[in-house]
DNA sequence: CAACTATATCCTACTTTGTAGATGATATCA
DNA sequence: TGATATCATCTACAAAGTAGGATATAGTTG
């Protein structure tokens, strides 16, 4: 029995966004990861908190780009997986998988109401 | 976008734990449903407080079983997913599969540390 | 019947996560 | 300098997660 650190709901997309984004990773395009790739809003406030509480978990540090000469190009201050970080996402979804795999929930196909 | 409402964690879990479990389903065989079927750990407590607050959305109702003439055998209080809890759960584990597909973390074997 | 064992539930107090509006920074361009 | 476009931080509160300890109720035993 893992007594062990689950991630939160939340916890999961933002790390699951930063595993997809890569290098990519910073507040706004982790943002438009969560919505886009699963339909779940997320405002950036509330990612930019995650992100800053995963990080004193040391589940996530963070790196500063140069930047850009475009309009609003401020360097960002992009995020990435920490070993311990990923290793948390995995047992996570792992458990998760094992605790939702077989329901029949219409996971695939049957949409609809009620 | 979705900007409803998104199970926590947890509730998931004793959502997916009803859904396995049916009639069966009370305190104490949904710990156990958990525990078994993910690995994690959930207290008793963690259980109870679950439930009543998702009966409180609607997504849970309760029934209370006849006593049982064997040593403890008190009525149970049964719960069952409401099909309000029941699309709920469905639109959370939707969600979180779309985030979660495809990533690489060895949700099939590969296991260990690191 | 009182004491004891086995299950099951409730209570309570607290910690952690989730949320997002308002505010502040910093880049280019007119 | 003022306007526009990104991006990040702050703050304050709401919701979910946690679990120890108290309480309830069944049969059993002496």
């Amino acid at each position: 029995m893992t007594k062990g650190t689950y991630l939160g709901e939340f916890e999961i997309y933002v790390l699951a966004a930063l595993e997809r984004l890569g290098e990519e990773a910073y507040g706004v395009t982790v943002r438009g990861e969560i919505e886009e790739r699963s339909g779940r809003m997320a405002s950036l406030g509330a990612v930019y908190t995650t992100l800053e509480r995963l990080a004193e978990k040391g589940f996530v540090t963070f790196w500063v780009s140069e930047p850009l000469p475009v309009p609003g190009g401020r360097s960002k201050k992009h995020a990435r997986l920490t070993p311990a970080g990923r290793r948390a996402l995995r047992e996570s979804a792992r458990a998760l998988e094992r605790m939702l795999g077989g329901v029949r929930l219409g996971l695939r196909g049957e949409g609809g109401r009620a």
